[in-house]
This record gives structure tokens, sequence and C-alpha cells, in this order.
DNA sequence: ATAGTTAGGTGACATTGTCACAGAGCCTTG
DNA sequence: CAAGGCTCTGTGACAATGTCACCTAACTAT
């Protein structure tokens, strides 16, 4: 197991886990940060809302993960700028934030832990940025599905609405729908009501990478 | 003096300062990085680069922060995952990767200036990268004259080219040409080749916060 | 079966990005 | 100074994407 030191602090009781249903918030703009938590199973989005309200998809955190938002939050002693989402069930691993800074301290593979997980997450979510910013809707939008195929219970059956895709891709429901379409006239994919299915795999991969 | 506890590593030899000519590269995707890095004078910018090789910039360092990516680098030992240009003569105070460990371990006051500036400085950049999801061009370009209106020589004279400014605020040149046009026919600004002057800030600010 | 709710479709139009190329200002060098 | 060669800026045409209004289809609960 990836995480035994989170395990160790859960054994010593020195965090504690926490059940959350989905569709809850964990936590919003300007609240105060004062525990390190870990993702144990299911999924949390976290993103940004800009003044007009919009949302923006940061990232997802993941079994076995950590928020690089709470660690910045902790660490540099700020509220939080972003809002996170269960998206499933999840399970968290809470550390509260005292014994966070003695652990970080004193237990070098905590501190690799935190560290290690936090700059891997960072790049993570500059990629994503970058990407953002200079690839098209098509290929965010293909990227996406393939990103998802291989995560849900039936092999290349993608379930979410077209307007979790946008948010996921930074685009707007409409387009989604119009360049699904136009996947679709194309034979890469197949559509009904909250679900899509990859029918040409290699067609796919193939728009993506060039 | 704001950041003491770097002087203070100066001083005892723990830390080097160096000096940077104008529009040299400080670090390029996938270099190691092995210093932890302050900026004592000047400016650096730090620009993602995508595939097709458009550039997004994330942030700038200014006078006495640090680098948000390098930090994120030394904490997780990865590469970096962005280039680093200066904009001005810089001076750098440059601090060794293992030099840098143990004091982060030992001192407590240093352990609050990486952490503090770190934390602050993600921030920022996340909140550019909202803006630059969710604002209008004309709003974004607005508020880059302005934020540069008050680091100049002159007040309200800006000395940047028309493709600066679209780096700047991730845009394309045609279209801050444009833009630019548009406000001065509002009487917002007047243009020359290379630079402009605000000559309303009152339209201007209201401009931007509305 | 029906009403209400959510997902998806579509036309019209605004904004922004891209490409190609022209002109203008500035600098160097003979 | 004249000429050529930069760099910066202007512009038309068009493509890509976002936004708004409104409609239809599919599912859900009773």
């Amino acid at each position: 197991m990836k995480q035994n030191i989170i395990h160790e602090l859960v054994l010593a009781n020195y965090a504690v886990t926490q059940k959350i249903e989905p569709n809850q918030t964990l936590f919003s703009l300007g609240d105060a940060c004062d525990h390190y938590v870990v993702v144990n199973t299911g999924t949390v989005r976290v993103e940004l809302l800009s003044t007009s309200g919009q949302q923006l998809l940061l990232y997802r955190i993941q079994e076995g993960q950590s928020c690089v938002m709470t660690t910045s939050c902790l660490l540099g002693e700020s509220t939080y700028f972003a809002q996170a989402i269960s998206e499933t069930p999840v399970e968290l691993v809470l550390i509260p934030q005292a014994v966070f800074k003695i652990k970080l301290m004193e237990s070098p593979s905590f501190q690799e832990f935190v560290f290690n997980g936090f700059s891997e997450r960072l790049s993570a979510m500059l990629v994503r940025t970058a990407d953002l910013a200079t690839l098209s809707v098509d290929k965010r939008l293909a990227a996406a599905l393939l990103a998802h195929s291989n995560s849900e219970s039936e092999e290349n059956l993608i379930c979410l609405t077209h307007e979790q895709l946008a948010i996921e891709i930074g685009s707007a429901r409409e387009v989604v729908s119009r360049r699904l379409a136009n996947f679709e006239k194309n034979n890469f994919i197949e559509r009904k009501r909250g679900q899509i299915r990859i029918t040409d795999l290699d067609k796919m991969n193939q728009f993506v990478s060039c």
C-alpha cells in the first residue's frame, strides 16, 4: 500500500477517517483550513469559482491522493480560495493541523508523502491549465472521453452528461453537444441520454494525439 | 527588510547571489532543480510552453519573492515543467538544495518564509488562471494596463508592445491591437509605437471593476 | 397516464483567434 | 543621407468558440 504512513497515523489515532455522501461540499471559498486531507476512496472535484459564478475544474483528487489547495493553505496558513465537491461516496482521512505540522517536522516519510504528492498534483494541474489554454475543444473533449473510458464499469462507456463534460473541459454544454454530434457522424462514438460509447478507440486515440 | 532570513543565509555563506542579464532563460522545461531561488532585484517571468509552442504567462517573480515552481520541484524532487525568463537585470539569491532541506527542518522563520510565500504565490497564480478563463479580453487588457501603469518610470505610461501585452493576458497580438484602438477611440488611452498612455484613469478603473 | 424535471438540440449572433499580408517607424551601414 | 532590413502595428477575411433563447426528447414520480 502506497500511503503506509497515512495508515500508521490513523492507527495511532493521530488521524481520523470520515465518510461523505456524493455531491457534498467539502470546503468552500474563504473557509479556514484546519486539517490535512487524504482521499481514501472515491473522488473529489476541486473547482475555482469566478466572480461571474462560472466554475472551472482545477483537478480531481482520487484514491490515495491529497489536495494541493489544502496543503498550500495549511503550509501558508491561508484560507481556501476554491471549492471541493464529492463526486462519489468518499472516505477521507483527516489530520489536524497541529499534528500535521509536528509530523511534517519529525517524520521523513510523511514529509516525502506530502511533498511528492503535492508537487505531482501541482504539475498535473498546470498541465491541465496549459491544455485548456492551447488545445482545441475537440481535442480536449476527445481526451476527456478517453480518460473516462477506462474508469467506468463497462469498457468504453462514459456515463456523463454533456453539462458535466463541458465543465470538465472548460467549455459550454451546447458546444459539447455539437462536437459530440460531429464525433458520432464520424463514427467515433454513439450517444444516448446520459451516456456515450466509444465505438472506434483507435480513431479516437489518433485524433487526440495529432 | 522582509526577507531577513534570506539575508542571514547569504551572510552565513549558505546562499550566494548571482546577477543575470535581461532576457536570459533561468530554467527550461525538464531542467533539474538544484537551488531554492529568491529574486532580490528585478522581475522574472515564468511561463508554460504548450506542445504547439504557444506560451502562457503563469506568474511573475518580483523583489523579495520566491518561485512557486522551484519550491514545488525542490520539495517533490521533480524537474521543471515550465520556463523562466528575466525581464530586467536580475539579482538572485541561490540556496543549494541540501542547505534548503536542512534549513527548512531546523529554522522556523525560514519555514515560514518559504511556505507563506509559496501559498501566496500559488493563490495569485490560480486567480490569474480563473480570470483568464472567465473575464473578457477587454477587461483583462484594461487590468493589465492598470497593473503596469504604476510600475513604470513615468506615471500612466506603459512601455510594452502589443505582442507582450497579448502574452500577458493570454490573447493574440491582433486582438490586442484592435481592442487598444477601441480604447483610444473612447479616449481611455493614447498609443505610440511601443508605448501606451492612460489618459483617463477613472474611466479605466470603472471599466475594469464592472 | 400525466405533470414535472432533466438532458439534449438548434438557430442566431457575439466574441475571440488565426492567417495572410500591408504599411509605418526605427536602426544600421555604406 | 539613402537604402535595406528589422520590429511593431493595422486590417480584412474567416474559423472556432461562447452565449442566449427556446424547443424537444427522455426519464421519474405519483
